[in-house]
DNA sequence: CGTTATACATACATGCATGTATTTTAGCTG
DNA sequence: CAGCTAAAATACATGCATGTATGTATAACG
């Protein structure tokens, strides 16, 4: 104990990951921090050390693995595109690429799925989720706005349904992706479903 | 106490509403039987003289709020459809339209989906849900099996991939619809979303 | 009309996770 | 080297959900 300040800084990231196993093997609700304490060779005493409870602990471990869509989706930047569309398309399969090789988000992402409640204590984890997603939302529906605005958009779209479309694919992909991993090659489907998507868009 | 047989059957239904309510209130894992049985005015007495314990209760009402999935997609059939993919896409946009409607099965599947954690003792529930997905997923890809086949798939689509993204594209549509029920329309963004992914299928 | 099994309610024992208080260990400081 | 404090381990009190055992009222049945 008491080893020296960057062991303790190692004993926060050990507890995290311990965290992150324990919350994919078992879920969030019915895992106990004695079994993420056992999980990282130590005891409570060493968890509510470094952390108020299980929901800090569980926000922590959400912070450290922040998810791709805050970094690739930048709406200023996507509107402002000649082709906004052809940038969006590329930029998505760019995120599918991505997201293949990021083991940590992988995991993060299947326990935020289907893991978890977002229930009593959790229901913070949720809005801040949610928040998260409507943002998200929000920042395509902005940029089909502006494709439809300039007249780029094919009628029997709208700016709202093009974007809740375009969500639901990339929820869709990554969902079945993450549920059946194994037995599913994200970019070989995700290519051409991305690409019927895109042409609908466009379609004259 | 001790009514008669026909009450004691509308005591169950009621214990099985009372679970549905506080299931999608407050989530699988944190309700307690406790809460169900206030929420169905008894006591836990009941409840446990109609079902073994909460991991039977929850079968039972994931029994009784049958999926669509089951009653709607008959593959034999589809596959025997003069036009197999004309047949798939009329028979989805009529799944899509019914769901609407079915508030039962609205709320059981947004447990199925986003309040339950299928850990522990619920594995098995997940194990069953697993299943019925993966049997959902087969059936789809023997259809287009039979659409590749008949060489009515376009190039730039596999049986497999085809059925990925239609997968994808069916699980992201509802559980995108779900998680934001006021703010989308289910048909209007999954008419043309379905029309995009159809045409792509067919394309020549 | 008495008996019995049914349909619950109530009472009780157990286990276990949480949070906090206390103690131990070891690095740092003067 | 003494003393202090950071970094944990240990001990303890509490609450609560579960499962089961027991109690009880009433419908069904002979």
């Amino acid at each position: 104990m008491r080893r020296t300040k960057d062991c303790a800084e190692q004993t926060r990231e050990a507890i995290l990951d311990a965290a992150e196993a324990v919350f994919f093997r078992q879920g969030v609700a019915s895992t106990t921090l004695s079994q993420i304490a056992a999980e990282a060779g130590m005891t409570r005493g060493a968890i509510y050390w470094h952390f108020e409870n299980k929901l800090a602990l569980f926000k922590a471990m959400q912070d450290r693995a922040h998810l791709p869509k805050e970094r690739f989706f930048d709406a200023a930047k996507l509107v402002a595109a000649d082709d906004v569309l052809s940038t969006l398309h590329e930029n998505t399969l760019e995120v599918l690429r991505f997201v293949q090789t990021d083991e940590r988000g992988k995991r993060v992402y299947t326990i935020l799925l289907f893991r978890c409640e977002y229930i009593g204590e959790m229901q913070e984890a949720l809005s801040r989720m949610r928040e998260s997603e409507e943002d998200f939302s929000n920042r395509i529906e902005t940029v089909f706005a502006k494709v439809e605005e300039r007249g780029e958009l094919s009628r029997g779209w709208m700016a709202k349904t093009a974007a809740g479309a375009y969500c639901a694919a990339i929820h869709g992909l990554f969902s079945h992706w993450l549920r059946t991993e194994e037995a599913f090659d994200l970019m070989a489907t995700g290519r051409p479903m991305l690409a019927a998507l895109f042409a609908s868009y466009r379609a004259a």
